[in-house]
DNA sequence: ATTATCTATAGATCTATAGATAATGC
DNA sequence: ATTATCTATAGATCTATAGATAATGC
């Protein structure tokens, strides 16, 4: 895999670069993100291409043209469409379901720990480019062609509603509400971007909003630091895909 | 358009009925709602296809059949596919738009007139069969294809808008949440009922919890009574089109 | 005659496969 | 020899149109 590249480029930033890799007939186009690899360039033109056009409006040859490739030559990378499609949203995901397995292990009070994934998710949906968000909406995530995908993120779903549950019980909230909206409200801020507004929402306050939506009494102040320490803590040990990264406006 | 129609049928309900309509070549499969008339039987074909499937995964055929006629028998009602999705977002949506018109003009202060419209939007996701909310974020709802509906729903969001931002003025609320989030909040409700949470959610209970998620002050006794009879008054002189109705599990 | 349906199909896709080709590596 | 690309294409769609057909209405 990660064979010793030739060490004399003096820009050697940390970053996985399979560049120079001339090997295999030229591309008729160059490469325009030659850092990411192929795989790279595919997931992050399909990325841009499903947000706006959904999954079966995206033909692999607009994906394809997109990364600078044949439509054949896709099928060097992935072996179908929706192999494609898992590993984007797979990929797209990874650093929240990450924070999320953290989480589940980390030794603090429901409130607290639920504070901070609000806190986490926030940061995960301000990462990613404004309608990127609505990748993991599509219709298509719903069905089987996305089932290995929402086997991994069933551990966030498991998450909210399990710190969610405990909080409602322990604080004596009832209704639906409280359980069940908890892993969507992050789905209201990509709807805030798609809808225009690009204002950066500071974490701290999404978690107390989506606290006070649920009906849970606000964390006190050393809790609340509590959290968000637990959140910059698990978030920043996370390091997307570089395509992810490279999807920002 | 409405003739007069058999008046011995002794189950006349008020509903519109256009059945015994035997005019032209039969169908080869019997229609399934012939209430409904073939425009709705197409209509709400396609709305379940593609809540599930999107818009471009959805093809005329399945809908067709799923209405009971022949492909190319659509077009003898609608030109193109585009105009399908069009005509079925617009249905689908009459009764919130027009509510947001009736509230617009209405004389009550910003927060109870917030208020209400939280309410009504609460009843319209309600009124839904649960994936159906879907279908007015699918992708191609916010591309060219669906400019007529969305120049129509234009309504809703500005009424959001403005008295959100009214309330978050005179309350002296600051951030983007307040004034952007409010028309996003009853996709969660959406949201929640795909992942398979029925129970209803009360109206009055939603709002005031959406009133919390802003951190806009909760409505007295009095105003939440007001609030409450206003989107009920205006809730209930909807009539929703017989095939959004129909559609109900 | 009018209407609502049907059958048949043109022309444009779309996914995936087969196999050629132009580089480097040994 | 190995690799990453390319070209070409098979077979299965998909939307929309043309025109036939089987009812009722006059």
């Amino acid at each position: 895999m990660s064979k010793r590249r030739n060490p004399v480029t003096e820009d050697d930033k940390s970053a996985p670069r399979p560049a120079k890799r001339s090997v295999g007939r030229p591309r008729l186009v160059a490469s325009r993100h030659p850092q990411l690899g192929p795989e790279g360039e595919i997931l992050l033109a399909a990325s841009r291409l499903l947000s706006v056009q959904g999954y079966a409006g995206t033909s692999t040859r607009q994906i394809a043209e997109a990364a600078g490739l044949q439509q054949a030559s896709l099928y060097h990378y992935f072996p179908t469409k929706p192999a494609i499609f898992n590993a984007l949203l797979t990929e797209l995901s990874a650093p929240i379901i990450a924070v999320a397995q953290a989480l589940a292990v980390e030794d603090a009070a429901d409130d607290v720990r639920l504070h901070a994934l609000f806190q986490a998710d926030c940061r995960h949906v301000s990462l990613l480019p404004a309608s990127l968000g609505t990748v993991v909406r599509l219709p298509e995530a719903r069905t089987e062609i996305a089932a290995k995908w929402r086997e991994q993120f069933a551990t966030v779903l498991r998450l909210y509603a399990k710190l969610a549950a405990a909080c409602a019980a322990r604080q004596g909230v009832e209704g639906v509400l409280p359980v069940a909206a908890p892993h969507r409200m992050a789905g209201l801020l990509v709807g805030m971007r798609i809808d225009g507004f690009e204002e950066q929402v500071a974490p701290v306050e999404f978690a107390d909003a989506c606290f006070r939506f649920c009906g849970f009494r606000s964390l006190n102040a050393r809790n609340r630091a509590r959290a968000t320490a637990l959140a910059d803590q698990l978030w920043s040990a996370q390091t997307p895909a570089p395509w992810v990264v490279a999807a920002q406006p």
